[in-house]
DNA sequence: ACCTGAACACCGTTCAAGT
DNA sequence: ACCTGAACACCGTTCAAGT
């Protein structure tokens, strides 16, 4: 229903996009504003600043890639096969990450830590929770789950960097997730 | 010697130290052109663009930051304990990675990936060489490096997002190390 | 050869005026 | 309440004029 009156989430799925494909530097608004199909001018009615625009942004990537993720595998009961299953999630998302890569890049900006905060919180937390399960005590969990979630954004950056030392194709990609898989969860 | 003439590789240096401060964004020239003692205008006589100052500052960096940390630890005749000393120099680096960081969300940059492909590549055939001597197989220490770099890589995004979940002080980040070494290379 | 300062273009931001 | 277009500020870039 909703008849078209959405306009500052149009601008907030334009900046997540643009951020995705040029990094936080391409959110611009005279750019953006034929996409969403408005105004310079009107932008700054939704929208005290360009900073504003960013957090919207940020915060609209929280809603669809923290909860719905986890609440996807929620299902799955044995701990080593939802890792697994975010593995596959992670490294397949058709985005490939470029996000997380920018947003690593400003982390400090005022708009973006705290929303990168909260997602870093919920997503480490439930991996130790999984590492828990495994069987590993409360301080390695934790420290394999950082190793797990550096993993999972530094894969994105060496992808970026040189594509040669990341698995290219279903198979290597999945011999890829199968020895890390093993590494991480070997005692 | 050379009597004060390097007015090139004093802007790749400040164009460097923006970087690692505020990422790719804060090369702005009229922000650096004081801290050089220069005009803006005057930066037009040695570069043709912005663009070939970060390009000047990234390739600063490839010739500081990668065979000058390799040499450091070629006496080192353990293959093991030269992994963990790569460790200690990337972990405790002062800028704390904010310029790789800063680099992956621009890796696309015509004027970034070539150097930072060839930095991506030369230290990871170290890495991987490394593993071979530990006795892995050559696609076997192919991936783990890419996981030991991704893990590198990854680190610093991490401590920007939220430090809570990143060693802190030296007890810790050796705890932390100790465990990243032996998962990586426990067969 | 190398530098300066004025001028211009581009995009973020403001605002008076519209509906 | 919401939008537009003109105006201004800022910084990248150019360039004529200096030494």
């Amino acid at each position: 229903m909703a008849a078209r009156k959405l306009q500052p989430d149009d601008w907030a799925q334009a900046a997540l996009d643009a951020i995705a494909e040029g990094g936080v530097g391409a959110v611009a608004v005279e750019a953006l504003a034929p996409k969403v199909g408005a105004s310079k001018g009107s932008f700054y009615w939704h929208f005290s600043d360009r900073g504003a625009l960013i957090q919207a942004a940020v915060e609209l990537w929280e809603r669809t890639r923290t909860e719905s993720v986890i609440a996807d595998i929620a299902e799955v009961t044995d701990a080593r096969e939802r890792l697994r299953r975010l593995f596959t999630t992670a490294f397949t998302n058709p985005r490939g990450g470029r996000i997380e890569t920018a947003l690593s890049a400003c982390a400090d900006d005022p708009r973006v830590s705290p929303v990168l905060q909260r997602v870093t919180e919920r997503r480490l937390s439930y991996v130790t929770g999984i590492y828990e399960e495994l069987g590993f005590d409360a301080e390695s969990a934790r420290r394999r789950a950082a190793i797990t979630y550096s993993v999972y954004l530094g894969f994105f950056s060496l992808r970026e960097a040189s594509s040669r030392w990341t698995p290219q194709g279903e198979k290597e990609l999945d011999a890829f997730m199968d020895e890390l898989l093993e590494i991480l969860i070997a005692s």
